[in-house]
DNA sequence: TTGTAAGCGTTATCAG
DNA sequence: CTGATAACGCTTACAA
């Protein structure tokens, strides 16, 4: 592999002139600049960048620090993060770690040196405590819930937001027992998809019944498993809001296995909207989420602070989410008239349905607080 | 950020010391070596990696380039590749790429001196003649169909096997006159796939109706669309192979538009397993591919090499599919109880279903050739 | 506008 | 077993 001084001498100039005109710095001739760069490109040159960035303190990657296991959601994250890095002329170094505080220190530790910044999601709550350390001293933006008034730069999904409005649409629809399906505990988006649930009841004037909240844990077995305590319920909801999809989908299967008719007998909402939502029979009526637009917002906000080398401000934004009406939920005229037909789904635009945006302060969603 | 020399005036040592302390090379005393590390730790100190590779000429980092829009497929894969590489102590960087020649040989480009080695996933024929050229240079393994005789290290998956086998189980339900959705042409893993397909009915004695060969692209939309062809064809077919999964949903949605009940009008089967297929109603009979050990294969495959600083030598590995019979195939004995009770999937162990897997020489597919 | 030379933080090669 | 010291390939004052 050809280096600088290879170039710089067959091109009959000193080596720094060969820096320059590959870093578009001072002023070179245009004729010399030609000449270099003819030479390099003949001689397949380019500049080692680990030699650069040992003087430049830059190495033009970001870190992407992900779950164990990721699913769905979080290549989506992904591809809208390497989307953004792409126009911003950067690398993407991925790495997982288990959500343990102990490996991501161990995973933050392997990375440093090699990214100029880092994106970290961790749903729970007790793992971010170590990165918000780290991200007092390094460009650190984090993908996560529950992050209002801590000093880092956070960007999450607006779950009270969404969940409110899940629920404020099955009120709508003449629910009034309305049980939900929560996430795992420890897990902030679920917590905070359970207080919109809450809250959205109380603002119909429904009370609160503790027995409506099922526990899961964001597995589509916890659904499966949760249809029987949900036919025990005396009276039987409903209707039933899942803290995310795959548990709707593993209700789903229990109640057909039950001849429990969906959405006749169940109405039901999801949360996420997942790939396999709009193919389900009945398709699934459930709250959107952006994954793709999380990871680009979350690039764009890291660069500046990426590029600067210094921590990224306390900032705090949050990522809005739109209800997506499908069959799982019925309507409120006609309930035997759930079936609706299929229509293929277009890559460039959305899929065939009702959509509304329930932004932080969505006119639709709750009062601040 | 402390560096080597730090450490050394602190612990007292010259930095050769603290180095070798750090690369367990040359025997230090233990007493030294344990004093070196306290003083390391104490002062936050890890090893450059920039300068480490400057001089060793490695970067414990390996690429990926992908497809522009990776779905969930690629996903899958990454992740394999991910596991494989934090086993091996080494760094992923993933980036993406339009197929075109140009473009990948940009990102290759831009790679260059990152890594150690490079895995390339470029399912276009054309696409991959640049890739070749550099892989002679460079370590370099290409998940890549189509691959065979060429002086580079390719593993594929067992498109002619699987769409084999998919095919003979339709053969054996009774099914005589079956169609296929093919996928885009240029696409090496259709065109495999339609092989299997010719060769399964050639080899039970089928004549080939070039009629029965549908026009796809591997979107839902083709499928969707196709179902009108499909309808159209006199006799008409008892059963479907899909190239892919999406389409065979694309399909069976437009079906239930025009009433026609699957598997008991028509049988289908699709190709992948993607999540989505055993949430399907029916479920889908799909031919699996396991995506994640695709992955992990093709980084165990580049290590070495990686390792070694040398291209790979060629090498072509097959993985194999397996056919996974879910509802939408139907089965032979009762046509009217095709309905399946959904059972949850569990993370850890496959879904419940009859699988059957066939690899590069399995006793199940066609003989070689 | 161009060249010279001093590092950047390591590892590797020698002596000791 | 340990310590100087020369690379590694580049950027960047500073000189010319």
């Amino acid at each position: 592999m050809a280096t600088i001084r290879d170039v710089a001498r067959e091109a009959g100039v000193s080596i720094a002139t060969v820096s320059r005109v590959f870093n578009q710095t001072a002023l070179v001739t245009e004729a010399t600049a030609q000449h270099v760069r003819a030479v390099a490109a003949r001689m397949d040159y380019w500049p080692n960048s680990a030699a650069r960035s040992l003087i430049t303190h830059r190495t033009h990657a970001i870190g992407v620090l992900l779950p164990d296991l990721y699913g769905e959601f979080f290549s989506e994250v992904i591809r809208g993060i390497d989307l953004a890095a792409r126009r911003e002329k950067y690398q993407v170094l991925v790495s997982s770690s288990r959500a343990s505080a102990e490996t991501i220190v161990a995973a933050v530790r392997a990375l440093r040196g090699r990214i100029d910044g880092l994106i970290v999601m961790a749903p729970d709550a007790d793992a971010t405590t170590a990165i918000r350390e780290f991200a007092t001293r390094f460009p650190v933006v984090l993908l996560n819930p529950g992050s209002m008034g801590e000093d880092c730069s956070a960007i999450s999904i607006a779950n009270f937001e969404g969940a409110y409005a899940a629920v404020k649409h099955l009120v709508g629809l003449g629910h009034r027992r309305i049980a939900m399906l929560t996430g795992p505990s420890g897990n902030l988006d679920a917590e905070e998809r359970r207080g919109g649930y809450r809250r959205a009841l109380a603002d119909a004037g429904l009370e609160h019944d503790p027995a409506l909240e099922l526990a899961g844990d964001f597995d589509e077995s916890a659904g499966f498993h949760a249809a029987a305590d949900l036919m025990k319920l005396r009276p039987r909801p409903t209707a039933v809001f899942s803290a995310n999809d795959y548990m709707a989908i593993g209700l789903i299967g229990a109640l057909r296995n039950a001849d429990v008719r969906v959405p006749q007998d169940v109405a039901i909402v999801g949360f996420d909207d997942i790939a396999i939502a709009q193919y389900l029979n009945p398709a699934l009526t459930t709250v959107r989420v952006d994954a793709c637009e999380l990871g680009e917002r979350a690039l764009q906000r890291l660069m500046p602070f990426a590029r600067a080398r210094r921590p990224a401000e306390p900032h705090r934004e949050l990522l809005p989410t739109s209800l997506v009406v499908r069959g799982s939920c019925g309507t409120p005229q006609a309930e035997g008239a759930a079936r609706h037909a299929f229509r293929p789904r277009h890559r460039t635009s959305g899929a065939a349905h009702h959509t509304t945006e329930h932004a932080a302060n969505g006119h639709d969603g709750p009062a601040a607080g």
